[in-house]
DNA sequence: TCCTTGAACGTAAGCGCTTACGTAACCGCT
DNA sequence: AGCGGTTACGTAAGCGCTTACGTTCAAGGA
């Protein structure tokens, strides 16, 4: 291929700083130096040896080099179900931001298991990745909680880079979403379209983002002489099987709702079709809100109003945190939560729903 | 740094293989067999390294594990988006297994760019991960083509693991979705219907994917006298608004049709779309069918008519095969398209569509 | 002229693990 | 008793890199 030899290497055997050395003709400390670009160097003996470096299409080993105390390019991304678009879309772009910084990304996923998620951590970290990203609303569960906390800590202490996205409380960086301030859209909307019998869909109550999201809408309701205390909210699992029985109860519970506000567009979805299968309209007789703004959402008849939350972007912010020089204290950064209008909601009918 | 000492290890610091053999008090290489369960050690020892591994928290650095030419744990995984839903699936098929294993999957995404494809691949080997798995339709394009070809060859000889997904050609196992069978039951199912005037929105032709669909699609059709060759077909990007264009311009062109067929479901979303904004009811004036089943479809109005493909299981699949000790000849398993009748088709309106 | 100095490069010591090989103890056999 | 064959373990040689430390040499100051 290269050379003026026959066959300068072995077919089938990756070339090593060794060979790229020896053909350089040069030590391998050098050859090291000239492709890290460290010190010590002369231009034009560095120059010489990346060319070699690139005609025998040499690539450095990543074990030996991160063994050895090289840079590290790998990080590591935990989220809870890499299926579900908002981390997918999270995801995305991570990988964006990695491609272009020549980093490789070790994704794992806990099925929103706390113990599994600690396990992963502790799995990156063993696996030797430079920073660490974790995204998802953290669990309220104390016990673990602590212990991610901990290990993350430690991990710190040893180097390791940190970012969490839509979690706070830890002592790390963070990109947040601003849950708060869309749960307060989301309700001042659908208030100022006249509602007042609003029921709500959550999911767990104990991932600190719906504590946000509540919050926020406590306060919207608040302003109009409500609060959360007096309104119909039921838990559900954050899927659209978890909407439609939610949704189910809520109607069971309140048959005379005019609105329907879901913690997550998946459930939103979800109450959707429960409403489409009993024949009620929608925004005609109930408006439904979802949260997240996932791609759909615009595509479902009726399109969803919804809160959008740049995820790509949150991904990517999350890795530049991660990359850039650690600060003393931890950074915040907030991703704007936006309320989108679209036609699933609308001002309630005069007298209410009619009880069909 | 350590010895007879007051701290067995310092605070901060991992322990490694070292620690964990002296307070064992057994050589390293003891130790190393107990862990790994290589045999050459009596049971009895084999727990009391366990146990002592156990306590003190001890996590095989995976570097030196690997540099030193232990077992490989991490898997690459390429897919073209990984924030498109087909993909993400996939992905989440992938790493269900992968944690089962006890195995890490480090992901790539190629923005479906057949050059960074290539690219990803070769970061992957250099990372020296034991499997790779390359997600998505192939590129028809040659050149790039023949290079991934060879690279995942020389990966193979090197002992590396492969399996494809989507794509065929190639000397690997292969989870090949029956794209062909899909395309055949989805036009049978809409000439079923009794429809003649049917118009096509394809993918990029330079995938191996389209051609296979877009063969089963023409055997249909054949079936009651049509063919590709006759029927309007417009090329667009695998994308929503992709969609969106291509069925303006397919409307355009044969403003009579009475059906479109659109080879995924993004696309399908798009046309939907388009449809509506015209006031064109779906589907009593015109049909519209997806590919793929991707998880929305069910939750458009009206919900989509498509084929099913169990990109889980996918995933599952192909890292079940890339694990299982390699075969002479490349393996193939087929993962089966099921047609999925929904709403978005009916019987052609008996005097074809008015042409408002 | 000698010595200092720094740039440029080489030598070699690991990083933390796996594993080929060596060794000691013990088994059963002739 | 002596021998080969196991079994259970220890010793040490790397895996392919990075980097602290040496070495060499040319330039410059006294």
């Amino acid at each position: 291929m290269a050379g003026g030899e026959p066959q300068a290497r072995t077919a089938g055997r990756r070339p090593r700083l060794t060979d790229v050395a020896q053909e350089a003709g040069v030590s391998i400390a050098t050859a090291s130096r000239a492709l890290s670009g460290a010190p010590g160097v002369s231009e034009s003996m560095a120059e010489r040896v990346r060319e070699v470096a690139a005609s025998v299409g040499y690539v450095a080993n990543l074990h030996a080099r991160t063994l050895a105390g090289g840079p590290t390019s790998v990080v590591g991304l935990v989220v809870h179900e890499i299926g579900d678009p908002y981390f997918a879309e999270i995801a995305s772009g991570v990988l964006g931001v990695a491609a272009v910084e020549g980093l490789t990304v070790q994704i794992c996923h806990s099925g929103r298991d706390p113990e599994a998620e600690l396990t992963q951590i502790r799995t990156l970290i063993a696996n030797g990745v430079g920073a660490i990203i974790v995204a998802g609303s953290g669990f309220v569960d104390s016990a673990v909680r602590a212990k991610v906390t901990g290990t993350l800590r430690s991990y710190l202490a040893d180097g390791g880079r940190v970012a969490v996205i839509g979690r706070h409380h830890l002592a790390v960086d963070t990109v947040q979403p601003d849950n708060d301030a869309g749960g307060h859209a989301i309700v001042e909307h659908v208030v100022g379209l006249g509602h007042r019998r609003i029921g709500i869909i959550t999911g767990s109550r104990t991932l600190t983002t719906i504590h946000d999201r509540l919050g926020g809408m406590g306060r919207a309701l608040q302003s109009v002489g409500l609060d959360l205390a007096s309104t119909p909210i039921v838990e559900g699992v954050f899927t659209r099987e978890g909407g439609k029985v939610a949704a189910a109860e809520l109607l069971r519970r309140a048959p005379d709702l005019t609105a329907i506000v879901a913690l997550n567009d998946d459930m939103a979805i979800g109450a959707l079709s429960v409403l489409r299968d009993r024949g009620i309209r929608v925004p005609e007789q109930i408006s439904v809100t979802g949260f997240d703004d996932v791609a759909v959402a615009q595509d479902l008849a009726p399109s969803l109003t919804t809160v959008r939350l740049p995820m790509g972007d949150m991904g990517r912010q999350a890795l530049q945190l991660a990359l850039s020089p650690p600060a003393k204290r931890p950074r915040r950064r907030r991703a704007r939560a936006e309320l989108i209008a679209r036609d699933s909601t609308a001002p309630p009918m005069r007298s209410g729903r009619s009880a069909d």
